[in-house]
DNA sequence: CGTATGGTTAAGCATGGACTTGAGTATTGA
DNA sequence: TCAATACTCAAGTCCATGCTTAACCATACG
């Protein structure tokens, strides 16, 4: 398993509102730090550490050019919660399968039907 | 798009380490109260709080019997942040290709190498 | 040059969230 | 029926986190 505390950082940095408004801006496009800070009502510096976080978390890049930054989603930031993700979901479905082998166990002449189709 | 609070308690819910580990050992299979508290240095107090949170988060359901509360991952809890997640991923992935595009066009004789291949 | 713009940093405050303790309830088993 | 088990609930503590203000730098513009 990849490195648990990329995820840790991930979930912590995306659990936040404005962080993940941050975000569902950036995925659209680059944007610089007054432009982000810009729809929220807090001030440009809360908006800033909140960038900082996202930063360190690995989601988002940035890079100053003069005397603005901008800041862009790193490209497969999500991969590591995409992951984690998806071995929760499988690991979900082998139990459903399990249940449903049990339950076929129990009355071997009938269908199972409580599981959508494949 | 999906319900913006379900995103928001998912992923509180999982911005934690105990609750994540509580869900890594659900997703394995259902286990009581105390079995989930066992493995944490933490009182079981702290633990029923964290699975007050998970089951409000829609991530994990349960049920007593006796006196005896066994939990377990609700199949499709995932689904809300799954489909956020894919959803970024998915508008990333249009930037760079916007952005091949655009490279594309400043060398139109030469192929763009930045991608991986599709 | 002077001023505005865009951002950075530090300090302090206030709230939320994780944890503890302790007291209580309901079930089970001897 | 008594004790152990398996939680449940309330109250209080404490620390992390998000916010603000204010001072500060650097770059761009008239």
């Amino acid at each position: 398993m990849l490195n648990h505390t990329t995820i840790d950082r991930s979930l912590r940095a995306l659990a936040e509102p404005t962080r993940r408004a941050i975000i569902e801006k950036l995925s659209v496009g680059p944007a610089s730090v007054s432009d982000l800070a810009k729809p929220f009502a807090t001030s440009l510096a809360a908006v800033v550490q909140h960038l900082q976080i996202l930063e360190d978390s690995g989601l988002v890049t940035s890079e100053k050019v003069g005397r603005v930054r901008t800041c862009r989603i790193e490209a497969g930031g999500f991969d590591a919660l995409g992951d984690w993700l998806a071995q929760r979901r499988s690991l979900v479905e082998r139990q459903l399968d399990r249940l449903d082998t049990v339950l076929a166990e129990l009355r071997p002449a009938g269908r199972s039907a409580h599981r959508k189709g494949k």
